[in-house]
DNA sequence: TAGATTCTTATTGTATACAAAATGCATTTT
DNA sequence: AAAATGCATTTTGTATACAATAAGAATCTA
């Protein structure tokens, strides 16, 4: 029933977006095309058909006549990030609560509790990836193509960064998550409720909250620094 | 030197980016694969490589085992991109105040003399494309990966629409568009100056005088209707 | 031994052949 | 005559073979 299981393409593609959402795959890191191509059964060609669409996405980077990279990320990116995600979350929310279907919101609740479940016995990969399909969802809501595509390059740093900064392995951490997750229900309520305003303000603090946690990390000191070889080491 | 000229793929790219963008390609038109490949010499593999970089890119859409098309466009496509792009060409024009190279200045004079030049003698496809051309340089100031997702999309239908709506066979027509070339003129102005609160006022003005232009043909009762059949119809 | 150069190997890009799916047409059936 | 079924044709998807390019290793030269 699920698009991933249709083909061995499809496959390929969903396993791709989700090892790099949740850094399996580190950005700057090389794809190679056999081994994946021998890993999933597949030949070449459809393999360097999923790389462009992922491409275009914006989860890998084609360098030509030399294969694809999962995109990179740098302080400059991160800076960039916290400038775009508020206003695009802002105008998403806002549209979400216009239009949000019956169904859709459903979708939402069912996905926030995943979300809870997450954080009660998941791995972070796993409560990044419930974060991103609860945020997807409110791009789905909102319904404007032109929106979208930076909705969706921003929700693929979001995840990135979320499972670089949120470990929880001390108390802070689980305090921040649970207000995250708090943020979360207010969401939902203020789209059901079709509250736009409530919907715009919640949009600037969720980002607020998330940009004090890594500027715990991150002095504004070092720029342009490739982030993959932090991400390397807190996963090793 | 170009880009396009390097090879047979990217000269295909470009031949279909422009092509939609002039709609010598019409919304909801199908690509076919094999005549394509003859006409470029290119075998089909690189070619469905180009369609998929292109649907990620949102200049067609890809449906499974039913080829390619050009991405459509209806009316709800034409309030949805009234609505994202003030907001997010008030966020570029903002940045590109801010971030703007000496370099990427004189480009963008270059770029509005070919614009003035195609008012003075080109087709209506000239000018959409040197319109385009010169929005483009300012997504590149703001220099934001985020935004620029969205940006590029929005500019793709922004030139359709032009394409559509701007014909300067009356008087009126032709005011409107010395009246936008003036404005591109303001943008520079405060581009240069690095007045970022003109420059994001200079994008809402730009955007009010093509909405204004489009409500002329566009009554708010017809909605959800294909508008190929409506730029088939201009162009014939 | 440091540097440059050629040769080898590995990787990426393209063409073609074949398989699978969809479309359209003709025939059959009611 | 309308609907449905099966067949032929066209179109799309994948595998493989080959060509072109880049990366690496070994050799040669100073």
């Amino acid at each position: 029933m699920k698009d991933a299981s249709r083909s061995k393409k499809s496959e390929l593609y969903e396993h791709l977006k989700s090892a790099v959402l949740t850094l399996a795959l580190n950005p700057g890191e090389d794809l190679d095309e056999v081994s994946l191509s021998e890993e999933f059964n597949l030949s070449r060609t459809p393999l360097r058909e999923v790389f462009r669409q992922l491409a275009g996405e914006g989860f890998v980077e084609l360098r030509e006549n030399r294969g694809a990279r999962v995109s990179a990320m740098t302080y400059t990116t991160l800076r960039d990030f916290f400038l775009a995600a508020p206003m695009i979350y802002g105008a998403v929310l806002q549209l979400a609560a216009t239009n949000a279907k019956p169904d859709q919101i459903k979708s939402l609740k069912l996905a926030q509790d995943t979300f809870k479940a997450t954080l009660r016995s998941g791995s972070a990969a796993d409560r990044a990836m419930a974060n991103n399909k609860f945020h997807e969802i409110t791009g789905e809501m909102a319904d404007n193509v032109y929106l979208l595509p930076s909705f969706k390059r921003l929700l693929i740093d979001h995840a990135r960064i979320g499972m670089t900064f949120y470990r929880p392995q001390d108390q802070l951490m689980a305090d921040k998550l649970s207000e995250a997750s708090s943020q979360h229900d207010a969401i939902i309520a203020a789209i059901e409720t079709c509250d736009e305003a409530a919907a715009a303000q919640l949009a600037t603090d969720h980002w607020n909250l998330s940009r004090g946690q890594i500027e715990q990390y991150v002095t504004p000191a070092a720029l342009d620094v490739p982030m993959g070889s932090m991400a390397r080491k807190t996963s090793a």
